[in-house]
RNA sequence: GGCGGGUUGGCGGAGAGGUUACGCAGCGGAUUGCAAAUCCGUGUAGACCGGUUCGAUUCCGGUACCCGCCUCCA
């Protein structure tokens, strides 16, 4: 079961070796935290999530280490907090919990060190370790890799050349060409890049060998990545457009520091999100946070099915068809999951009824939206099998394995739990009516007490599905018991 | 300007050098008091130009068009 990986440094797909088979190491880029995390945010916890879970799968969860930082030092946080008067550390912190919150409705497991736990350590915080940074910076400045200048510490580019830019392909001769960049007087080139900046009295900051100041961005996850995993590790991820400046930065930071070849073996970046065919953005219009799509009653295992249905390396467009086929194809697994299988699964049986196909799939590049393909063949063969049978117990806990586990796409619409088993006894009561008057109209051929049940019934939002043996009554998105109370 | 990705049937979206992808929608049928759900069947492809090959949508080269990043927006 060999996974292989396109990896970002050599372009090429490559046979995934880890260092250590007992302890896979990788770490992904996590949020600056200042706001909700938009869709395209959620695009690579996603992606990761589903090689995490192929990765526990492969090597065992106690194998695996899994972490993703959050950043709460960063000017947007600090532009955020001028503006809005609150407190910084209120902000980063309201801001991580709606990050978990919004991620976990997604189905995406949180981070984790080895053992399946410690999610606490396994997504660090960069102002816990400023530390660790300070001493990164110090050793770049004795190895001759950095120097300071008014207060600022930065990286010099001149001091690596040949490193520097080999991941995205560039040259520091091309970039200079087409510089964008900041020009500081105190830059020995253009290219050097921040490691440590001065602090007003008004702004966060730390002390250090160069006086209060702050990290610039990149350092807090060179700082964090050894901290946690070590100076090389496995895979190191996260969207594309991360890949220049924050990558090729962590790296020379950290091959620099650390006198390593390779921060990580394999970098994996994957493709940026479209809305409707355009970019995401505020002047488009098409901007929207996770939470906004939650909270217009799109559940996340929907948004997560249209995720996956792109490869991780292709532009991914998030369209209202795409998620309304998605709600289509769930909604199906959900009838055949209360109609197939007479109890949940076991945690026990859940690894070893994964299907091999699916795997495979996966092991292949992350192969997703081969892997879902697999599902609807596995789901036509589940549909005529028996109850509780192999192949139902089989794809059902390969869509669990895929972080598909509530299938119920429309209880989001619905009332709360509470309400939902009283609204349930209620459904019960016109059931049994129902089923009484049908038999009795079976004899007397006068259907006319069924269609009044029926249609004050779907009048109130109740889908009725009636086979020859049966009557079902599922309470649809607009249900509203109200309307049922002065019904008979 | 530099770097990278893409172009498959009405739509979405894969794999494989030669055999049905699959899903949605459409169409036909079964089932059904009606309606759902479910089941069966079915049409439509591979941007363009060359090359390699017995044979390419699949490999190689080129052209066109689209998109992303290089602006601390993942």
């Amino acid at each position: 079961m060999d996974i292989s990986l396109t990896n970002s440094a050599t372009r090429k797909k490559e046979r995934f070796t880890p260092l250590d088979p007992g302890n896979v190491r990788m770490y992904v880029c996590g949020p600056t935290v200042y706001d909700r995390a938009h869709l395209g945010n959620a695009r690579p916890v996603v992606v990761f999530d589903v090689l995490y879970r192929l990765l526990r799968h492969v090597y065992g969860p106690e194998h695996v280490t899994y972490v993703r930082n959050f950043t709460d030092v960063d000017d947007k946080i600090n532009a955020r907090a001028a503006e809005s008067g609150r407190a910084i550390g209120e902000i980063t912190a309201e801001t991580t919990q709606w990050f978990l919150d919004d991620m976990g409705a997604l189905g995406a497991l949180e981070p984790s060190i080895r053992n399946g736990a410690d999610h606490e350590r396994a997504m660090p915080r960069a102002t816990q370790y400023i530390a660790q940074m300070v001493a990164m910076i110090e050793a770049l400045i004795d190895k001759g890799h950095a120097y300071a200048a008014e207060g600022h510490v930065l990286f010099a580019v001149d001091s690596w050349t040949d490193g520097y830019g080999r991941l995205s392909g560039r040259s520091v001769d091309d970039m200079i060409a087409g510089a964008r960049v900041e020009v500081a007087p105190y830059k020995r080139n253009p290219m050097d890049f921040v490691l440590w900046k001065p602090s007003s009295v008004d702004l966060p900051g730390w002390e250090s060998p160069w006086g209060r100041g702050r990290p610039g961005w990149h350092i807090e996850c060179s700082a964090m990545a050894e901290a946690l995993l070590g100076k090389t590790f496995d895979i190191h991820g996260g969207g594309n457009d991360l890949m220049f400046p924050h990558h090729e930065n962590e790296i020379a930071q950290s091959c620099c520091a650390n006198g390593t070849e390779k921060m990580a073996q394999v970098w994996l970046h994957n493709e940026m999100l479209q809305v409707e065919g355009k970019k995401m953005s505020k002047s488009l219009g098409n901007f929207f946070t996770v939470r906004d799509l939650l909270d217009q009653g799109v559940p996340g295992e929907v948004i997560r099915f249209v995720m996956l249905s792109t490869h991780y390396r292709k532009p991914m467009d998030w369209t209202e068809k795409k998620a309304k086929e998605a709600r289509g194809h769930l909604a199906a697994w959900d009838r055949l999951k209360r109609h197939g299988l007479s109890q949940e699964l076991s945690a026990l049986q859940l690894a070893e009824l994964v299907d091999e196909n699916v795997i495979d799939a996966l092991c292949d590049d992350l192969n997703t939206s081969g892997a879902i393909n697999r599902l609807f063949e596995m789901a036509a063969a589940a549909k005529t099998s028996e109850l509780d049978s192999r192949q139902l117990r089989s794809f059902f806990a390969t869509l669990e394995f895929l972080g598909f586990k509530n299938l119920d796409v429309e209880r989001l619409q619905r009332r709360s739990a509470i309400e939902t088993a009283h609204e349930k006894a209620v459904l019960k009561a016109h059931q049994h009516s129902l089923i009484e008057a049908r038999a009795e109209a079976m004899q007397s051929k006068d259907f006319s007490e069924v269609d009044r049940l029926k249609a004050a019934l779907t009048a109130a939002g109740v889908e009725v599905r009636m086979s020859k043996t049966d009557v079902e009554l599922v309470e649809g998105p607009d249900f509203d018991p109200s309307k049922l109370e002065d019904l008979a």
